[in-house]
DNA sequence: GATGGCCTGATTGTCGGACAATCATACGAT
DNA sequence: ATCGTATGATTGTCCGACAATCAGGCCATC
Protein backbone atom coordinates (compact mmCIF):
# COMPACT_ATOMS: atom_id res chain seq x y z
CA UNK A 1 0.00 0.00 0.00
CA UNK A 2 1.49 3.46 -0.97
CA UNK A 3 0.71 6.27 1.12
CA UNK A 4 1.47 9.78 -0.67
CA UNK A 5 1.06 13.41 0.72
CA UNK A 6 0.27 16.27 -0.39
CA UNK A 7 2.88 18.48 -1.18
CA UNK A 8 3.51 20.92 1.90
CA UNK A 9 3.61 24.30 0.76
CA UNK A 10 4.48 27.02 3.03
CA UNK A 11 3.92 30.56 1.52
CA UNK A 12 5.80 34.09 2.50
CA UNK A 13 4.29 36.57 4.33
CA UNK A 14 5.03 39.01 1.91
CA UNK A 15 2.90 37.05 -1.04
CA UNK A 16 0.05 36.27 1.92
CA UNK A 17 0.12 40.09 2.48
CA UNK A 18 -0.01 40.96 -1.61
CA UNK A 19 -3.30 38.05 -1.17
CA UNK A 20 -4.96 40.04 0.99
CA UNK A 21 -4.82 43.16 -0.79
CA UNK A 22 -5.42 41.77 -3.84
CA UNK A 23 -8.44 40.31 -2.42
CA UNK A 24 -10.36 43.29 -1.21
CA UNK A 25 -9.29 45.14 -4.25
CA UNK A 26 -11.12 42.56 -6.71
CA UNK A 27 -13.93 42.18 -3.88
CA UNK A 28 -14.27 46.01 -4.79
CA UNK A 29 -14.24 47.02 -1.15
CA UNK A 30 -11.18 48.88 -2.30
CA UNK A 31 -12.10 50.66 -5.28
CA UNK A 32 -10.42 52.09 -7.57
CA UNK A 33 -8.64 56.14 -6.48
CA UNK A 34 -9.08 54.33 -3.02
CA UNK A 35 -5.60 55.40 -0.76
CA UNK A 36 -4.12 52.68 0.27
CA UNK A 37 -3.49 53.33 4.16
CA UNK A 38 0.57 54.29 4.82
CA UNK A 39 2.91 51.32 5.22
CA UNK A 40 3.84 51.66 8.68
CA UNK A 41 -0.02 51.33 9.11
CA UNK A 42 -0.55 48.26 6.66
CA UNK A 43 2.58 46.68 8.91
CA UNK A 44 0.78 47.50 11.91
CA UNK A 45 -2.81 45.76 10.77
CA UNK A 46 -1.02 42.69 9.40
CA UNK A 47 1.45 42.34 12.51
CA UNK A 48 4.19 42.21 10.26
CA UNK A 49 7.32 44.58 9.90
CA UNK A 50 7.52 47.48 7.22
CA UNK A 51 10.04 45.44 5.01
CA UNK A 52 7.78 42.62 4.18
CA UNK A 53 4.62 44.93 3.65
CA UNK A 54 6.87 46.63 0.81
CA UNK A 55 7.50 43.44 -0.91
CA UNK A 56 3.81 42.83 -1.07
CA UNK A 57 3.02 46.23 -2.40
CA UNK A 58 6.19 45.67 -5.48
CA UNK A 59 3.95 42.70 -6.25
CA UNK A 60 0.84 44.49 -6.63
CA UNK A 61 2.76 47.43 -7.86
CA UNK A 62 4.07 45.43 -11.12
CA UNK A 63 0.80 43.75 -11.41
CA UNK A 64 -1.05 47.27 -12.21
CA UNK A 65 -2.79 46.61 -8.54
CA UNK A 66 -1.43 49.58 -7.18
CA UNK A 67 -0.14 52.92 -8.80
CA UNK A 68 1.60 56.47 -7.53
CA UNK A 69 0.24 59.46 -9.12
CA UNK A 70 2.67 60.85 -10.57
CA UNK A 71 4.76 63.67 -7.61
CA UNK A 72 2.87 61.81 -5.07
CA UNK A 73 3.76 58.98 -2.79
CA UNK A 74 0.78 58.03 -1.78
CA UNK A 75 -0.44 54.71 -3.23
CA UNK A 76 -4.03 54.69 -4.99
CA UNK A 77 -5.79 51.22 -6.20
CA UNK A 78 -5.96 51.09 -9.72
CA UNK A 79 -7.32 49.27 -12.14
CA UNK A 80 -4.75 47.66 -14.73
CA UNK A 81 -4.44 49.94 -18.07
CA UNK A 82 -4.15 47.97 -20.64
CA UNK A 83 -1.34 48.84 -22.47
CA UNK A 84 0.36 48.05 -19.24
CA UNK A 85 -1.13 44.61 -19.46
CA UNK A 86 -0.11 44.45 -23.48
CA UNK A 87 3.47 45.35 -21.94
CA UNK A 88 3.80 42.19 -19.93
CA UNK A 89 1.86 39.62 -22.41
CA UNK A 90 4.28 41.29 -24.96
CA UNK A 91 7.39 40.49 -23.42
CA UNK A 92 5.97 36.68 -22.27
CA UNK A 93 5.67 36.34 -26.59
CA UNK A 94 8.88 37.24 -27.17
CA UNK A 95 10.59 34.95 -24.70
CA UNK A 96 8.80 32.65 -26.33
CA UNK A 97 10.36 32.73 -29.48
CA UNK A 98 6.80 33.95 -31.34
CA UNK A 99 7.48 34.86 -35.25
CA UNK A 100 6.67 37.00 -37.33
CA UNK A 101 3.82 34.78 -38.96
CA UNK A 102 2.57 34.07 -36.21
CA UNK A 103 2.24 37.30 -35.13
CA UNK A 104 0.29 38.19 -38.43
CA UNK A 105 -2.21 34.56 -38.70
CA UNK A 106 -3.14 36.36 -35.79
CA UNK A 107 -3.69 39.79 -37.19
CA UNK A 108 -5.02 38.13 -40.07
CA UNK A 109 -7.68 36.71 -37.49
CA UNK A 110 -8.89 38.76 -35.07
CA UNK A 111 -8.44 42.85 -37.23
CA UNK A 112 -11.06 42.22 -39.72
CA UNK A 113 -14.16 40.97 -37.44
CA UNK A 114 -12.64 43.68 -35.18
CA UNK A 115 -13.52 46.26 -37.96
CA UNK A 116 -16.71 44.89 -38.75
CA UNK A 117 -18.01 45.30 -35.02
CA UNK A 118 -16.41 48.81 -35.15
CA UNK A 119 -18.45 49.73 -38.26
CA UNK A 120 -21.65 48.47 -36.11
CA UNK A 121 -20.56 50.07 -33.11
CA UNK A 122 -18.88 53.12 -33.48
CA UNK A 123 -20.16 56.37 -31.95
CA UNK A 124 -19.50 59.73 -33.69
CA UNK A 125 -16.48 60.36 -31.07
CA UNK A 126 -15.12 56.53 -32.34
CA UNK A 127 -15.09 58.17 -36.03
CA UNK A 128 -13.58 61.29 -35.41
CA UNK A 129 -10.63 60.06 -33.59
CA UNK A 130 -10.83 57.45 -36.49
CA UNK A 131 -10.34 59.73 -38.82
CA UNK A 132 -7.46 61.97 -36.89
CA UNK A 133 -5.48 59.11 -36.42
CA UNK A 134 -5.78 58.20 -40.09
CA UNK A 135 -4.65 61.93 -40.57
CA UNK A 136 -1.87 61.49 -37.95
CA UNK A 137 -0.62 58.76 -40.41
CA UNK A 138 -0.67 60.70 -43.60
CA UNK A 139 0.87 64.11 -42.15
CA UNK A 140 3.88 62.73 -40.35
CA UNK A 141 5.22 59.12 -41.67
CA UNK A 142 8.48 60.80 -42.43
CA UNK A 143 10.32 59.47 -39.18
CA UNK A 144 10.08 55.96 -39.07
CA UNK A 145 9.26 55.97 -35.15
CA UNK A 146 6.26 58.57 -35.63
CA UNK A 147 4.90 56.17 -38.61
CA UNK A 148 4.95 53.21 -36.94
CA UNK A 149 3.47 54.30 -34.01
CA UNK A 150 0.47 56.26 -35.78
CA UNK A 151 -0.29 53.19 -37.42
CA UNK A 152 -0.60 50.93 -34.35
CA UNK A 153 -2.63 53.95 -33.13
CA UNK A 154 -5.09 53.53 -35.76
CA UNK A 155 -5.79 49.63 -34.92
CA UNK A 156 -5.76 51.17 -31.44
CA UNK A 157 -8.78 53.40 -32.22
CA UNK A 158 -10.39 50.42 -34.19
CA UNK A 159 -9.96 48.34 -31.34
CA UNK A 160 -12.19 50.86 -29.08
CA UNK A 161 -14.91 51.66 -31.42
CA UNK A 162 -15.76 47.90 -31.57
CA UNK A 163 -17.05 49.00 -27.64
CA UNK A 164 -15.53 45.86 -26.51
CA UNK A 165 -12.81 45.56 -23.97
CA UNK A 166 -12.06 41.66 -24.66
CA UNK A 167 -11.19 42.65 -28.13
CA UNK A 168 -9.54 45.59 -27.29
CA UNK A 169 -7.32 44.21 -24.79
CA UNK A 170 -6.67 41.20 -26.74
CA UNK A 171 -5.14 43.27 -29.78
CA UNK A 172 -3.16 45.16 -27.90
CA UNK A 173 -0.23 42.83 -27.36
CA UNK A 174 -0.20 42.37 -30.82
CA UNK A 175 0.30 45.81 -31.73
CA UNK A 176 2.76 45.64 -29.69
CA UNK A 177 4.67 43.18 -31.34
CA UNK A 178 3.53 44.68 -34.48
CA UNK A 179 5.08 47.99 -33.81
CA UNK A 180 9.23 46.37 -34.24
CA UNK A 181 7.81 44.22 -37.16
CA UNK A 182 7.32 47.22 -38.93
CA UNK A 183 9.79 49.33 -37.85
CA UNK A 184 12.32 46.79 -39.88
CA UNK A 185 9.93 46.51 -42.82
CA UNK A 186 8.28 50.26 -43.74
CA UNK A 187 11.63 51.75 -44.74
CA UNK A 188 12.77 48.82 -47.27
CA UNK A 189 9.36 49.11 -49.17
CA UNK A 190 8.59 52.26 -50.65
CA UNK A 191 5.50 51.80 -51.56
CA UNK A 192 4.64 50.79 -47.45
CA UNK A 193 3.50 54.44 -46.46
CA UNK A 194 0.89 54.44 -49.22
CA UNK A 195 -0.49 52.07 -49.18
CA UNK A 196 -1.04 51.84 -45.37
CA UNK A 197 -2.78 55.58 -45.83
CA UNK A 198 -4.97 54.42 -48.40
CA UNK A 199 -5.86 51.38 -46.34
CA UNK A 200 -6.53 53.48 -43.15
CA UNK A 201 -8.83 55.60 -45.10
CA UNK A 202 -11.06 52.53 -46.85
CA UNK A 203 -11.27 51.51 -43.78
CA UNK A 204 -12.20 54.60 -41.89
CA UNK A 205 -15.11 55.33 -44.82
CA UNK A 206 -16.25 52.18 -44.15
CA UNK A 207 -16.47 52.25 -40.84
CA UNK A 208 -17.99 56.14 -41.39
CA UNK A 209 -20.48 54.54 -43.48
CA UNK A 210 -21.40 51.93 -40.94
CA UNK A 211 -20.46 49.38 -43.91
CA UNK A 212 -19.58 46.23 -42.00
CA UNK A 213 -19.32 44.04 -44.91
CA UNK A 214 -16.55 46.61 -46.72
CA UNK A 215 -15.04 47.48 -43.71
CA UNK A 216 -13.93 43.85 -42.64
CA UNK A 217 -12.80 43.29 -46.19
CA UNK A 218 -10.70 46.42 -46.39
CA UNK A 219 -8.90 45.40 -42.76
CA UNK A 220 -8.22 42.11 -44.39
CA UNK A 221 -6.75 43.62 -47.75
CA UNK A 222 -4.61 45.72 -44.99
CA UNK A 223 -3.34 43.09 -43.06
CA UNK A 224 -2.26 40.84 -46.30
CA UNK A 225 -0.54 44.16 -47.14
CA UNK A 226 1.93 43.40 -44.36
CA UNK A 227 2.64 39.91 -45.69
CA UNK A 228 3.36 41.57 -48.82
CA UNK A 229 5.29 44.23 -47.41
CA UNK A 230 7.46 41.28 -45.10
CA UNK A 231 7.86 39.10 -48.40
CA UNK A 232 9.51 42.57 -50.14
CA UNK A 233 11.65 43.88 -47.23
CA UNK A 234 13.14 40.32 -47.60
CA UNK A 235 12.18 39.19 -44.04
CA UNK A 236 12.15 35.77 -43.29
CA UNK A 237 8.78 34.38 -42.33
CA UNK A 238 9.30 32.55 -39.04
CA UNK A 239 12.37 34.98 -38.35
CA UNK A 240 11.22 35.57 -34.19
CA UNK A 241 10.07 38.91 -32.94
CA UNK A 242 11.59 41.10 -30.68
CA UNK B 1 7.67 83.56 -25.04
CA UNK B 2 6.35 80.18 -22.77
CA UNK B 3 9.22 77.62 -21.49
CA UNK B 4 8.03 74.57 -20.64
CA UNK B 5 10.14 71.36 -18.83
CA UNK B 6 9.98 68.14 -19.48
CA UNK B 7 8.88 66.28 -16.26
CA UNK B 8 11.49 65.02 -14.51
CA UNK B 9 11.23 61.60 -13.15
CA UNK B 10 13.12 60.11 -10.41
CA UNK B 11 13.23 56.27 -10.63
CA UNK B 12 13.55 54.76 -7.46
CA UNK B 13 16.70 52.06 -6.70
CA UNK B 14 14.57 48.77 -6.98
CA UNK B 15 12.79 49.90 -10.34
CA UNK B 16 16.01 50.30 -11.26
CA UNK B 17 17.75 47.20 -10.24
CA UNK B 18 14.64 45.29 -12.00
CA UNK B 19 14.53 47.05 -14.82
CA UNK B 20 18.24 46.16 -15.29
CA UNK B 21 17.71 42.04 -14.53
CA UNK B 22 14.91 42.48 -16.93
CA UNK B 23 16.77 43.53 -19.67
CA UNK B 24 19.64 40.71 -18.85
CA UNK B 25 16.51 38.53 -19.20
CA UNK B 26 14.91 39.90 -22.40
CA UNK B 27 18.66 40.43 -24.24
CA UNK B 28 19.01 36.62 -23.73
CA UNK B 29 21.99 36.64 -21.62
CA UNK B 30 19.85 35.52 -19.09
CA UNK B 31 18.42 32.30 -19.95
CA UNK B 32 15.32 30.52 -19.09
CA UNK B 33 16.41 27.99 -16.60
CA UNK B 34 19.92 30.00 -15.13
CA UNK B 35 20.10 30.81 -11.48
CA UNK B 36 20.07 34.21 -10.77
CA UNK B 37 22.84 35.27 -7.96
CA UNK B 38 22.32 35.11 -4.33
CA UNK B 39 20.69 38.37 -3.23
CA UNK B 40 23.63 39.46 -0.92
CA UNK B 41 25.59 39.09 -4.01
CA UNK B 42 23.24 41.08 -6.55
CA UNK B 43 23.34 43.84 -3.76
CA UNK B 44 27.22 44.11 -4.40
CA UNK B 45 27.13 44.03 -7.46
CA UNK B 46 24.52 46.53 -7.61
CA UNK B 47 26.18 48.38 -4.97
CA UNK B 48 22.90 48.79 -3.26
CA UNK B 49 21.36 47.16 -0.29
CA UNK B 50 19.89 43.81 0.05
CA UNK B 51 16.56 45.04 0.93
CA UNK B 52 16.20 47.22 -2.36
CA UNK B 53 17.30 43.80 -4.46
CA UNK B 54 14.26 42.15 -2.77
CA UNK B 55 11.64 44.66 -3.78
CA UNK B 56 13.33 44.34 -7.10
CA UNK B 57 12.95 40.33 -7.16
CA UNK B 58 9.46 40.75 -5.84
CA UNK B 59 8.75 42.88 -9.46
CA UNK B 60 10.36 40.53 -11.57
CA UNK B 61 8.46 37.61 -9.72
CA UNK B 62 5.17 38.70 -9.71
CA UNK B 63 5.90 39.47 -14.07
CA UNK B 64 6.75 35.75 -13.91
CA UNK B 65 10.24 36.43 -15.12
CA UNK B 66 11.66 34.51 -12.07
CA UNK B 67 10.39 31.66 -10.41
CA UNK B 68 11.36 28.97 -7.68
CA UNK B 69 11.31 25.68 -7.90
CA UNK B 70 9.57 24.08 -5.95
CA UNK B 71 10.94 23.43 -2.54
CA UNK B 72 14.25 25.12 -3.28
CA UNK B 73 15.42 28.88 -2.25
CA UNK B 74 17.27 29.15 -5.43
CA UNK B 75 15.55 31.74 -7.97
CA UNK B 76 15.84 30.70 -11.92
CA UNK B 77 15.00 32.30 -14.76
CA UNK B 78 11.68 31.89 -16.24
CA UNK B 79 9.77 32.19 -19.24
CA UNK B 80 5.95 33.48 -18.16
CA UNK B 81 3.34 30.83 -18.56
CA UNK B 82 0.06 31.54 -20.46
CA UNK B 83 -1.73 30.42 -17.57
CA UNK B 84 0.14 33.04 -15.27
CA UNK B 85 -0.46 35.63 -18.11
CA UNK B 86 -3.93 34.89 -18.32
CA UNK B 87 -4.32 35.15 -14.70
CA UNK B 88 -3.31 38.92 -14.30
CA UNK B 89 -5.23 40.14 -18.10
CA UNK B 90 -8.21 38.24 -16.72
CA UNK B 91 -8.18 39.87 -13.22
CA UNK B 92 -7.50 43.54 -15.60
CA UNK B 93 -11.00 42.50 -17.44
CA UNK B 94 -13.03 41.52 -14.38
CA UNK B 95 -12.08 45.39 -12.87
CA UNK B 96 -12.70 46.94 -16.11
CA UNK B 97 -16.50 45.33 -15.54
CA UNK B 98 -16.41 43.40 -18.53
CA UNK B 99 -19.90 41.54 -19.12
CA UNK B 100 -20.99 38.27 -20.72
CA UNK B 101 -21.77 39.70 -23.93
CA UNK B 102 -18.02 41.14 -24.67
CA UNK B 103 -16.66 37.74 -23.48
CA UNK B 104 -18.89 35.66 -25.20
CA UNK B 105 -18.43 38.04 -28.82
CA UNK B 106 -14.73 37.80 -28.13
CA UNK B 107 -14.97 33.67 -27.85
CA UNK B 108 -17.68 34.09 -31.13
CA UNK B 109 -14.84 36.30 -33.47
CA UNK B 110 -11.98 34.33 -32.45
CA UNK B 111 -12.71 30.47 -31.85
CA UNK B 112 -13.97 29.40 -35.11
CA UNK B 113 -10.82 30.38 -36.81
CA UNK B 114 -8.71 28.90 -34.57
CA UNK B 115 -10.40 25.87 -35.30
CA UNK B 116 -10.13 26.22 -38.52
CA UNK B 117 -6.44 26.96 -38.42
CA UNK B 118 -6.36 23.78 -35.66
CA UNK B 119 -7.70 21.54 -38.47
CA UNK B 120 -4.98 22.34 -41.15
CA UNK B 121 -2.17 22.22 -38.28
CA UNK B 122 -2.76 19.99 -35.90
CA UNK B 123 -0.34 16.95 -35.28
CA UNK B 124 -1.46 13.89 -34.19
CA UNK B 125 -0.25 14.42 -30.84
CA UNK B 126 -2.53 17.54 -30.75
CA UNK B 127 -5.47 14.62 -31.96
CA UNK B 128 -5.05 12.61 -29.15
CA UNK B 129 -5.51 15.20 -26.15
CA UNK B 130 -8.27 16.68 -28.08
CA UNK B 131 -9.83 13.24 -28.23
CA UNK B 132 -9.16 12.62 -25.04
CA UNK B 133 -10.17 16.23 -23.56
CA UNK B 134 -13.55 15.49 -24.99
CA UNK B 135 -13.24 12.26 -23.69
CA UNK B 136 -12.70 13.35 -20.36
CA UNK B 137 -15.58 16.06 -20.32
CA UNK B 138 -17.88 13.26 -21.60
CA UNK B 139 -17.19 11.34 -18.24
CA UNK B 140 -16.44 13.16 -15.89
CA UNK B 141 -19.15 16.02 -16.05
CA UNK B 142 -21.31 15.33 -12.88
CA UNK B 143 -19.71 17.93 -10.64
CA UNK B 144 -19.79 21.28 -11.99
CA UNK B 145 -16.29 22.54 -11.09
CA UNK B 146 -15.13 19.20 -13.50
CA UNK B 147 -17.56 19.71 -16.10
CA UNK B 148 -15.99 23.77 -16.60
CA UNK B 149 -12.84 22.46 -16.28
CA UNK B 150 -12.72 20.02 -18.79
CA UNK B 151 -14.84 22.68 -20.71
CA UNK B 152 -12.13 24.98 -21.31
CA UNK B 153 -9.43 22.75 -21.48
CA UNK B 154 -11.18 21.59 -24.63
CA UNK B 155 -10.66 25.01 -25.98
CA UNK B 156 -7.01 24.99 -24.66
CA UNK B 157 -5.93 21.82 -26.85
CA UNK B 158 -7.74 23.34 -29.78
CA UNK B 159 -4.79 26.85 -29.20
CA UNK B 160 -2.29 24.32 -28.84
CA UNK B 161 -3.28 22.58 -31.77
CA UNK B 162 -3.27 25.75 -33.91
CA UNK B 163 0.55 26.11 -33.41
CA UNK B 164 0.10 29.72 -32.98
CA UNK B 165 1.29 30.68 -29.50
CA UNK B 166 0.32 34.52 -29.90
CA UNK B 167 -3.73 32.72 -30.51
CA UNK B 168 -3.24 30.27 -27.60
CA UNK B 169 -2.19 33.11 -25.39
CA UNK B 170 -4.88 35.67 -26.30
CA UNK B 171 -7.33 32.62 -26.08
CA UNK B 172 -6.14 31.76 -22.37
CA UNK B 173 -7.93 34.89 -20.66
CA UNK B 174 -10.86 34.36 -22.08
CA UNK B 175 -10.94 30.84 -20.74
CA UNK B 176 -10.58 32.20 -17.55
CA UNK B 177 -13.81 34.36 -17.82
CA UNK B 178 -15.54 31.83 -19.48
CA UNK B 179 -15.50 29.36 -16.61
CA UNK B 180 -17.06 31.59 -14.28
CA UNK B 181 -19.74 32.08 -16.55
CA UNK B 182 -20.19 28.32 -17.87
CA UNK B 183 -20.26 27.91 -14.03
CA UNK B 184 -23.29 29.75 -12.99
CA UNK B 185 -24.83 28.40 -16.27
CA UNK B 186 -24.55 25.03 -16.51
CA UNK B 187 -26.35 23.57 -13.75
CA UNK B 188 -29.25 25.81 -14.82
CA UNK B 189 -29.66 24.38 -17.96
CA UNK B 190 -29.84 20.59 -18.51
CA UNK B 191 -29.11 20.02 -21.96
CA UNK B 192 -25.59 22.16 -21.69
CA UNK B 193 -23.97 18.82 -20.61
CA UNK B 194 -25.22 17.06 -23.64
CA UNK B 195 -24.73 19.82 -26.24
CA UNK B 196 -21.71 20.72 -25.08
CA UNK B 197 -20.40 16.98 -25.66
CA UNK B 198 -21.61 16.62 -29.03
CA UNK B 199 -20.45 19.80 -29.68
CA UNK B 200 -16.43 19.02 -28.80
CA UNK B 201 -16.99 15.21 -30.63
CA UNK B 202 -18.29 17.07 -34.19
CA UNK B 203 -15.10 19.31 -33.74
CA UNK B 204 -12.63 17.22 -32.97
CA UNK B 205 -14.03 15.00 -35.77
CA UNK B 206 -13.42 17.50 -38.02
CA UNK B 207 -10.20 18.85 -36.84
CA UNK B 208 -9.25 15.04 -37.01
CA UNK B 209 -10.12 14.70 -40.49
CA UNK B 210 -8.19 18.12 -41.24
CA UNK B 211 -11.85 19.25 -42.54
CA UNK B 212 -11.76 23.28 -42.17
CA UNK B 213 -14.97 24.13 -43.05
CA UNK B 214 -16.49 21.89 -40.76
CA UNK B 215 -14.30 22.36 -37.66
CA UNK B 216 -15.03 26.55 -37.81
CA UNK B 217 -18.89 25.73 -38.24
CA UNK B 218 -18.76 23.03 -35.97
CA UNK B 219 -16.46 25.63 -33.62
CA UNK B 220 -19.52 28.76 -34.22
CA UNK B 221 -22.09 26.45 -33.07
CA UNK B 222 -20.67 25.53 -29.77
CA UNK B 223 -20.27 29.14 -29.18
CA UNK B 224 -23.88 30.33 -30.27
CA UNK B 225 -25.08 27.23 -27.72
CA UNK B 226 -23.32 28.98 -25.14
CA UNK B 227 -25.43 32.58 -25.67
CA UNK B 228 -28.38 30.12 -25.65
CA UNK B 229 -27.37 28.90 -22.77
CA UNK B 230 -27.16 32.06 -21.00
CA UNK B 231 -30.74 33.04 -22.50
CA UNK B 232 -32.16 29.65 -20.92
CA UNK B 233 -30.40 30.21 -17.41
CA UNK B 234 -31.94 33.39 -17.87
CA UNK B 235 -28.47 35.65 -17.22
CA UNK B 236 -28.86 39.31 -18.61
CA UNK B 237 -25.81 39.33 -21.06
CA UNK B 238 -24.96 42.84 -19.76
CA UNK B 239 -23.91 41.45 -16.40
CA UNK B 240 -20.46 42.14 -15.59
CA UNK B 241 -18.00 38.61 -15.17
CA UNK B 242 -15.97 38.04 -11.92
C1' DG C 1 27.50 0.35 -3.06
C1' DA C 2 23.47 2.41 -1.34
C1' DT C 3 21.33 4.50 2.53
C1' DG C 4 20.77 7.39 6.12
C1' DG C 5 22.63 10.62 9.83
C1' DC C 6 25.25 14.67 10.87
C1' DC C 7 27.81 18.90 10.24
C1' DT C 8 28.85 23.21 7.97
C1' DG C 9 28.17 27.09 5.07
C1' DA C 10 25.09 29.63 2.07
C1' DT C 11 20.65 31.62 1.26
C1' DT C 12 16.17 33.28 2.14
C1' DG C 13 12.41 35.33 4.97
C1' DT C 14 11.61 38.34 8.46
C1' DC C 15 12.59 41.54 11.84
C1' DG C 16 13.99 46.04 14.27
C1' DG C 17 15.79 50.39 13.92
C1' DA C 18 17.69 54.29 11.47
C1' DC C 19 17.90 58.56 8.47
C1' DA C 20 17.63 61.69 4.33
C1' DA C 21 14.49 63.29 0.91
C1' DT C 22 10.18 64.34 -0.30
C1' DC C 23 5.25 65.27 0.30
C1' DA C 24 1.04 67.30 2.68
C1' DT C 25 -0.65 70.76 5.27
C1' DA C 26 -1.19 74.49 8.13
C1' DC C 27 0.50 78.94 9.53
C1' DG C 28 2.18 83.34 8.99
C1' DA C 29 4.35 87.33 6.26
C1' DT C 30 4.17 90.29 2.40
C1' DA D 1 -4.20 86.25 -2.77
C1' DT D 2 0.53 84.73 -3.23
C1' DC D 3 4.51 83.38 -1.38
C1' DG D 4 7.73 81.58 2.21
C1' DT D 5 8.29 78.64 6.24
C1' DA D 6 7.63 75.25 9.85
C1' DT D 7 5.92 70.68 11.07
C1' DG D 8 4.65 66.07 10.71
C1' DA D 9 3.90 62.05 7.77
C1' DT D 10 5.57 58.96 4.29
C1' DT D 11 8.65 56.80 1.29
C1' DG D 12 13.24 55.04 -0.29
C1' DT D 13 17.23 53.23 1.28
C1' DC D 14 20.41 51.58 4.40
C1' DC D 15 22.45 48.61 8.31
C1' DG D 16 22.60 44.74 11.17
C1' DA D 17 20.55 40.66 12.98
C1' DC D 18 18.63 35.89 13.41
C1' DA D 19 15.79 31.59 12.62
C1' DA D 20 14.61 28.36 9.14
C1' DT D 21 15.79 26.06 5.33
C1' DC D 22 18.70 24.36 1.59
C1' DA D 23 23.02 22.34 -0.66
C1' DG D 24 26.68 19.57 -0.24
C1' DG D 25 30.29 17.01 1.97
C1' DC D 26 31.67 13.52 5.29
C1' DC D 27 31.05 9.42 7.68
C1' DA D 28 28.97 5.34 9.79
C1' DT D 29 25.92 1.68 9.00
C1' DC D 30 23.80 -1.93 6.53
Amino acid sequence: MSVEFDQILLVPGYRKVAAAITARILSRELREGDRLPSETELARQFGVNRSTVREALRELESGGLLERRPGSKLMTVSRPQHRAIAKDVGRALALHDVTFFEVWEALTQLEPPMAEIAARNRTTADLESLVAACQRFADENAETEKAVHHAAEFFRCVGRATHNQVLGLAQEPLLGLLEPSLRVMIDKVPQARSRIAVAERRIHEAIGKRETEAARTWMARHIRDFRKGYELADIEFDRRVG
